[in-house]
DNA sequence: ATAAACAGACCAACGGTCGGTTTCAAGGGA
DNA sequence: TCCCTTGAAACCGACCGTTGGTCTGTTTAT
């Protein structure tokens, strides 16, 4: 007896659709809290046919992270591959990333999907996202120091490790911003949100002072990111 | 039949004696990769015996985690409840915490501590454990930053922020660190002690600027830190 | 024809439960 | 003071459902 039909996917195809299941499902319920049997069951998948492609559940981790953080790398590095730009520019363009790509895209749905990276239960997932962008923007940012530094407007010892402190400065904001979107509808909303811009506003003038800059020369390049954040609906 | 001896134990030694165990093979094997077995053939208890006083695996982690916090917030808030000292006293006192501590105990011990700590797989337990901190940590600094302001010799707008700014930073030292522990006794030993002291230079500097005070102001107060650090045996 | 893609029964090991046993301190009668 | 009773707390270990992963075989596609 044969079953009627079955298509077999060309394997970076079987890939990049098990890599999207899992990531759907490892950021909605918790990489331990999510089994095999769910995400076979989502991709519909045999245990078999998974095991044909990842090697384990841990390596399925990975390829979401690595991939996650390629994207955001990739980005940087289109920044800073731009040679005719002052150094002041790039670090401009490499501090706005974040900001114009999420106002360029569904802004509440990018809400959304950064409050439920945050949830508690995905910290660890997050953690080693964050690790791989850290590692990987060090070489970019510093390279963008290390031109300013040759132009004789960023003041900085050591690039590397001033870039390290940065990227590592970022951190402090997502987690005001999660505490914000957290607040959203509640009695607290109004003042997490003058927390938010608190935090926001010090990142830049912190990312300022370490290199030797005028206070309010760097900044997020969106004045209205705190309210357009806090009018976000509350999910519910 | 009856088994010659059994001593039971008082519950809040057992309790003690679980989270000692369960702390030392957390931190060598991992949270996730620890079993049951493990800890109840280290602690020599029974399944029984165990979930008598522990509800769930979790929640021994959190026993754990919970109780090396408290160390750390217990010696911040002695540092805090000196209504004598001036705020750059407090300040001073609250970051010389650390290396104050690493001092006065086995420093080599202390290193190879963190460096067990701070392994990869370890990742999501030392996050947690930095989290609690610094929730905890928080309040404490603020109040230093607080009184700071009130003597008109810190410059700030918001203090709670302006502190968890600075407990955020410390994350990036802790990197550097790592780092120049991993690279003892290799051909990159001498660059990882130059950026590690970069590192602690920078993270200083950070904090003079971010609080308004002069360039070297607030420092490591331990010259030799790195020096110490890079002495130290590697394990083999 | 052959190699890759897939299927699913199977397995060891895990965290956790549960009914039963042992320990031990507090009382009470002599 | 001594011994016995008693009951709650500490402890035991066989057992259970689920999990991640393996293995042998089958289907698909070139």
């Amino acid at each position: 007896m044969k079953t009627p039909a079955r298509k077999n996917m060309r394997p970076e195809d079987r890939r990049a659709q098990l890599l999207d299941c899992a990531q759907i499902l490892f950021f909605s319920k918790g990489f331990e809290e999510t089994t095999m049997q769910d995400v076979l069951e989502f991709a519909n998948v045999s245990k078999g046919g998974f095991y044909h492609h990842f090697k384990s559940k841990e390596e399925l981790l990975f390829g979401v992270l690595d991939r996650l953080a390629d994207g955001v790398l990739s980005q940087m590095a289109v920044v800073v591959a731009d040679e005719t730009s002052s150094a002041i520019d790039l670090l401009h363009n490499f501090t706005h990333l974040r900001a114009n790509y999420l106002r360029e895209h569904d802004y509440p749905a990018q809400v959304e999907i950064f409050r439920t990276m945050n949830l508690d239960r995905n910290l660890a997932l997050l953690e080693q996202f964050k690790r791989r962008v850290r590692v990987g923007a060090t070489p970019i940012l510093s390279k963008i120091l290390q031109k300013g530094r040759e132009e004789g407007v960023f003041n900085v010892k050591d690039v590397e490790t001033a870039a390290e402190l940065i990227l590592h400065i970022s951190n402090f904001l997502d987690f005001a911003l999660t505490r914000a979107i957290d607040a959203r509808g509640t009695e607290n909303a109004k003042l997490a949100g003058e927390k938010l811009q608190s935090a926001i506003d010090l990142q830049f003038l912190t990312i300022d002072r370490v290199l030797g800059l005028p206070d309010g020369t760097t900044n997020f390049g969106w004045p209205d990111a705190v309210k357009a954040t806090m009018e976000t609906k509350p999910a519910g």
